[in-house]
DNA sequence: GAAAATTATGAACAGTGTTTAGTATATCGT
DNA sequence: ACGATATACTAAACACTGTTCATAATTTTC
């Protein structure tokens, strides 16, 4: 076999991953999770059921393969945020990246962070999660950067930054999850949704400066 | 018919619905929600798997049942600290109440805030909710009567209560998801997992105390 | 005890994720 | 160019799922 035959089938066999992928996607985005078959994904890409598992090993795999995207699209909206040279602006740019994310891709912030992870596999687990760590760490480090210029005077990094993820992904879960709006509307606060989960953000992050001694 | 024969039918309906959402209940717990079935729970109660339909409309009504049980469990929690006189030892004591319920309720705690609810019933939601929002009530309530003692000074007591519920309600999700988890052992933090819940949560009450002028 | 109403079920339907045996298709050495 | 071989694909089946319905068993009524 010629060496340039091999590589093209080997761009084939990798288009075909990534129509797959595109496929759950955007069928998951439509009809949610569960409610997404393989068949359906099959159809979809114009391929047998069967086929999809000569690319896949299950069901699993494709979501872990959206969940890996996801985060690192999420760290990469971080990532843009460096040129804030200001860490509590850095901060913030964080926490309106996070919400952006989450209300922009709400099917995969569920299956990110909604969903307990298959426990079986211990090596896809740790690289998966690394770029869980990762994001954290970014966290962790504008915090200890805001501590330098007397934020969160006091307290533990490690442990503000747990509070402060814990208050963003409550929030985009209420939110994403319905519970934000359900509330909202039987307080018959008939504002904006959206708008409302920024007034929210934005009494937290009053709350943060707050801290600042 | 006579009248207490009706009644001991009565009573016995009402004990094998109990019997179903008792055995599906345990299920949930031991294998998950979506991994328990129709049939599964027939067999736990012996019986056989159409019975069920007699007594419940569908997976979703049994869903639903354990639902509004749990957050009764929950709102009851809260009620116990009514004695309380002092609003923030008693917010206190909601937040403690609320971990607790979602570390021994895994299951009913993602069952209620963890799933986009059927948007089907819009009756049934109604009723459901009443619940949530009593929760809701509560805190707001607290929240209003901690101001009065110069907590949250300059802050809507809405948006604070979003905050804490959003706050709390992260903090357990991702405890119960295992994400928390995940990401201390990245960062060697071997101790114990409920100590560093519990840490973080007193971070945050520390957070919120801070907000006393 | 017979009739009527209630309660329980076996069997089936349409759907799911997944596996396998077998068929096309494309590549290879000659 | 052709037969052999490796690759890509798929139809069919398996063991599940939630759910329905006609039928059978039981209980209550007269």
């Amino acid at each position: 076999m010629l060496m340039g035959v091999a590589e093209r089938k080997e761009r084939h066999k990798e288009d075909l991953k990534r129509e797959i992928l595109d496929a759950a996607k955007s069928l998951f985005a439509e009809k949610g999770l569960e409610a997404t078959s393989i068949r359906a994904i099959a159809e979809k890409i114009e391929y047998s059921p069967a086929t999809i598992y000569l690319y896949y090993k299950d069901k699993n795999e494709i979501v872990h393969a959206l969940h890996s995207e996801g985060f690192k699209l999420l760290v990469s909206h971080f990532e843009v945020l460096n040129h804030i040279s200001h860490p509590f602006e850095r901060l913030k740019g964080m926490g309106r990246a996070y919400i952006q994310f989450a209300l922009q891709n709400p099917d995969i912030y569920k299956l990110i962070f909604n969903m307990e992870e298959p426990l079986k596999h211990v090596a896809n687990c740790f690289e998966e999660w690394d770029e869980g760590d990762r994001a954290f760490d970014i966290l962790l480090k504008t915090v200890g950067e805001c501590q330098r210029l007397n934020y969160f005077n006091g307290f533990d990094a490690q442990q503000i930054s747990f509070v402060i993820w814990s208050t963003m992904h409550g929030l985009c879960t209420l939110r994403t999850t319905g519970h934000l709006s359900h509330v909202a509307a039987a307080k018959a606060n008939e504002q904006d949704i959206d708008q409302l989960m920024t007034s929210i953000f934005e009494t937290f992050i009053i709350v943060l400066e707050r801290l600042k001694s």
